[in-house]
DNA sequence: GATTTGATTCTCT
DNA sequence: GAGAATCAAATCC
């Protein structure tokens, strides 16, 4: 199928692939401006598949088109579409969006306070506007039966910009952040 | 078995 | 800008 054929090759290339596609939760649909690549096996010390299979990263081992949702920092959700083929355990984490549908649950989720743009600006406010967490792990988005899909665009955006990694102890330097340009939900550059 | 760390965010100073 | 919240996985005895 064509859409997965666009989640397939080198992910630092898929990556960009994913901007200004709309992932959609229910109710809830957002338009992703900003996302990260993480290598699989051996190729990229910050992601969580450097040192192999775990019980928590199993996911990222599977097919492409699949959602790794994991929990971090005792409280927090992120959520990566995983890329590549079947083994290659690469996935881009959705760092940010801008919600296009569903506002106000969205709003209900993240509190009536928070400012419309700030609503799925950074990855743990993304998967919380989206309403994800543990139960999403490994939902396959390509699947119109999934309560979690994703939607390309028929043509991929030409106009991003790529930078360091935000929040990564290692491969810093690594410019496999990709962002829309002039997009207000874009998250701040946080150096580690 | 114990300790450290983390793809973070919120609150208070 | 610093500190807290809070837990699973990774890393050290």
């Amino acid at each position: 199928m064509a859409r997965l054929d666009r989640l397939t090759g080198p992910v630092e290339k898929v990556a960009p692939r994913l901007l200004g596609a709309v992932v959609r939760s229910g109710a809830v649909a957002i338009r992703l401006t900003e996302v990260e690549a993480y290598a699989g096996v051996g190729e990229d010390e910050a992601s969580h598949s450097h040192r192999g299979r775990t019980k928590r990263n199993a996911i990222m081992f599977g097919p492409a088109g699949h959602l790794y949702v994991y929990f971090t920092y005792g409280m927090h959700w992120c959520a990566n579409i995983v890329t590549g083929v079947e083994g290659t355990a690469s996935a881009v984490l959705l760092r940010a969006g801008e919600v296009v549908d569903g506002l106000e649950l969205a709003i209900e989720r993240r509190g009536a306070r928070v400012p419309e743009k700030d609503l799925a600006r950074g990855p743990a406010r993304l998967a919380s506007a989206l309403g994800l967490d543990g139960s999403a792990n490994g939902l396959n988005v390509l699947d119109p039966a999934s309560p979690v899909r994703l939607t390309l665009r028929s043509r991929a955006v030409k106009e991003f910009e790529a930078g360091p990694r935000v929040g990564v102890a290692k491969e810093a330097e690594r410019p496999w952040r990709f962002w829309l340009p002039g997009e207000p939900t874009v998250s701040p550059y946080r150096r580690r």
